[in-house]
DNA sequence: AAGTTGTTCAACCGCAAGGTA
DNA sequence: ATACCTTGCGGTTGAACAACT
């Protein structure tokens, strides 16, 4: 005793902010095909310069497949601020009535949009009281000059008044909604913008279950999006257990072949001789290379997994040749997966334009 | 066009709870 | 019983971005 609280990690050792694409398709491909039984170890078995915490947080909130992206439907809004007013700041409490939505996006919404709602709603009540006390006639014309009242102290309040009619969060999402895009497969950032728009609230309002959110013999649009089905994994399941993968069905049901991870991993390893001055590739140019790889690998998934894969590996700059990766892959098939040891996320070169002009990454790119 | 201000949200931190040896 | 470990939760922060001057 009197030792303190052990830390959760060698800070010293950890790398810390935004995630890079590399290290986000390092999480979900192990996770994807080991699970994630135990987080502290994870990011070293991943190769991950991250703390554990870091990679749960990272999977829970933005690369779970089963985690619902967009703005919240009115009647998402509508439950929690139902539910906050018995539960409190009960955020994950509040979540785990809202499948889908992480109990960090919640509390987003609840602070930035939801609490300014209530407030404005509130004093728009209190308002309309006195002056229907004052001049019990006129309390319904007085609303707007009132509210115009309470609001006039920021420009930026202007957008409260909005509020109950446009949802601004996710509809104006200044940054790329990496896997959402992914999943939807929209061809541009503007169309990609107009996912998040009120209209695609309807698609998912729809979500009761998760396995429904992607029907992978839809369109083919809706391709990518059953790369993060993984709906014949552990991942299909209800948010309250998806923390709680079973191990031994994730290896019964996914099995992936180790090559799928060398191949990758190879592919990722030597990223530093890559080159960076091509454009951004559409996606609908890398899914019909895709389509037109790895069609042998059809056994569970792995057709879709690849796929995902190759597409990633074009926006990160990752391109090798079936060629390559087959060489690769025989020159390590033998190795058991381990990190380099100069593995070096923030070295990882990008592709997409944004991101080398970004400086860091922040999010997957946008498409 | 440049600077300022406000908003959003991903990610971090510390603490508490629960599990296990 | 208790010390340690891991996970989960809620509060907070700060970078990026948009709106405005």
């Amino acid at each position: 005793m009197g030792k303190g609280r052990a830390p959760c990690c060698d800070k010293t050792q950890v790398k810390k902010g935004p995630w890079s694409p590399a290290e986000d398709l390092r999480l979900v491909t192990f996770i994807h095909n080991h699970g994630h039984e135990n987080w502290r170890a994870l990011p070293k078995q991943a190769g991950l310069l991250r703390c554990g915490k870091s990679c749960r947080l990272r999977w829970i909130n933005y690369l779970r497949p089963d985690v619902k992206r967009g703005n919240f439907t009115k009647e998402e809004e509508d439950t929690i601020i139902t539910l906050h007013q018995t539960l409190g700041n009960k955020w994950s409490r509040i979540a785990s009535h809202l499948p889908g939505r992480t109990d960090n996006e919640i509390k987003n919404v609840w602070n930035t949009h939801l609490k300014k709602k209530l407030a404005f709603n509130k004093d728009h009540a209190d308002s309309n009281r006195e002056k229907s006390k004052a001049s019990p006639s006129s309390s319904s014309q007085s609303s707007s000059s009132s509210s115009s009242t309470i609001i006039s102290g920021g420009k930026r309040n202007m957008a409260i008044i909005e509020l109950d009619h446009q949802p601004k969060h996710g509809s104006v999402s200044k940054r790329p909604r990496p896997l959402e895009d992914l999943r939807e497969f929209k061809p541009s950032n503007k169309e990609a913008k107009e996912v998040s728009s009120p209209s695609s609230s309807s698609h998912n309002s729809n979500v009761t279950n998760y396995s429904s959110q992607v029907d992978v013999s839809k369109a083919d649009d809706e391709q990518m999006g059953s790369l993060f089905n993984f709906s014949s994994g552990p991942y299909d399941v209800p948010l309250e257990e998806v923390n709680k993968p079973e191990i031994q069905d994730i290896n019964a049901a996914v099995e992936i072949p180790l090559e799928s991870d060398l191949d990758f991993w190879n592919m990722l390893d030597g990223l530093n001789t890559m080159q960076t001055n091509e454009e951004v590739q559409l996606p609908n140019v890398v899914i019909s290379q895709s389509s037109s790889l790895g069609v042998e690998y059809d056994i569970n998934g792995e057709v879709e997994t690849r796929k995902w894969l190759q597409y990633l590996e074009n926006e990160l700059g990752l391109e090798t040749t079936q060629d390559e990766n087959q060489k690769n892959l025989s020159e390590d098939a033998a190795k058991p997966f381990l990190a380099p040891e100069n593995y070096q996320c923030d070295e990882i070169p990008m592709k997409s334009k944004v991101n080398s002009e970004m400086g860091h990454y922040h999010s997957w790119p946008s498409l």
